[in-house]
DNA sequence: GTTAAATTATTGCAAACGCAACTATTGTCA
DNA sequence: TGACAATAGTTGCGTTTGCAATAATTTAAC
């Protein structure tokens, strides 16, 4: 009999919530979501990129990434320019604060994933981020319809 | 160097987001949200349960799932009493017709889990699961605090 | 047995989200 | 070239969310 709590999806979202919220505990002082967190944390990571790349790497909807990079301009985080070869596109790039602002917060991340797979061989890591690697690629990404709406 | 894109908490999101959205757009028809299939197939495997319960195992919050569940008391899918031994608990349950809507959901949610897992073995299937249960337990429940909130 | 503390659920409120509509720019093809 | 389609981002709007405050009931303490 299929049970629920003995499913992949509710297994995931179970531990994925958990660890956010935990997350989001930490860089809370920072006023930092995690999502803002991924962005700078992929902006460190690329050194630049467009909002709609950005948006696929966070998983958000590009409407609340824009913004969502509107505050972090705001807070001189991050700088948006529109290059002039290419008048639609955005670029975003890390300003000096908001890497410094990274490099503050990595220890917290590493010492989250440090916690969170805790009592796993190094295998089982490495096979645990497989997995979640095959089954993202397993599943279509979505074009922009199909209800995600509660209630 | 520790990158965004290849940890945990990242592919983690990642996974379960895609796989949430896709599930959402297949239970779309039935006008339901992932959340409120997860009451409802909990409520299958458990008969009944309080809100508070629910709430830990839907993982979301106690005043969202109050609200979620009256929405679908309001579709007569779940009942809600309050026992007369215990005026303070509210116990909810599914109703007929709640429970023949979540016995039609049953195969969509064992599709998409087959979809998920696809090209992966019953051991790393059962590894993955074992690996997701440990990075729950492996993370300290909030007791209530901290700002998940973006912008 | 009465008062205080703890538990459980609901509601007010503001923030954040996603969808849809819109603007602006670039690419296509006839 | 000139019109039409496609791409990229922004903004309006309604829904959903979580936190905080509140209400109601039960348990604990004295």
């Amino acid at each position: 009999m299929y049970k629920l709590t003995d499913s992949v999806p509710y297994l995931l979202n179970r531990a994925g919530v958990r660890i956010a919220e935990v997350f989001s505990q930490r860089i809370a002082e920072n006023d930092l979501s995690v999502a803002m967190y991924r962005v700078l944390a992929m902006l460190r990571e690329r050194k630049e990129s467009t909002l709609g790349d950005l948006a696929d790497v966070v998983s958000v909807e590009i409407s609340t990434l824009s913004r969502l990079v509107g505050t972090l301009a705001k807070r001189k985080l991050v700088s948006r320019t529109r290059p002039e070869d290419n008048g639609r596109i955005v670029i975003v790039r890390l300003t000096p604060q908001g890497e410094a602002l990274t490099e503050k917060l990595m220890p917290l991340a590493m010492e989250l994933e440090a916690t969170a797979v805790q009592g796993m061989s190094k295998e089982e890591v490495t096979a645990l981020k497989s997995a979640l690697k095959r089954m993202h690629s397993n599943l279509p990404a979505m074009s922009g319809k199909g209800k995600t709406s509660d209630q």
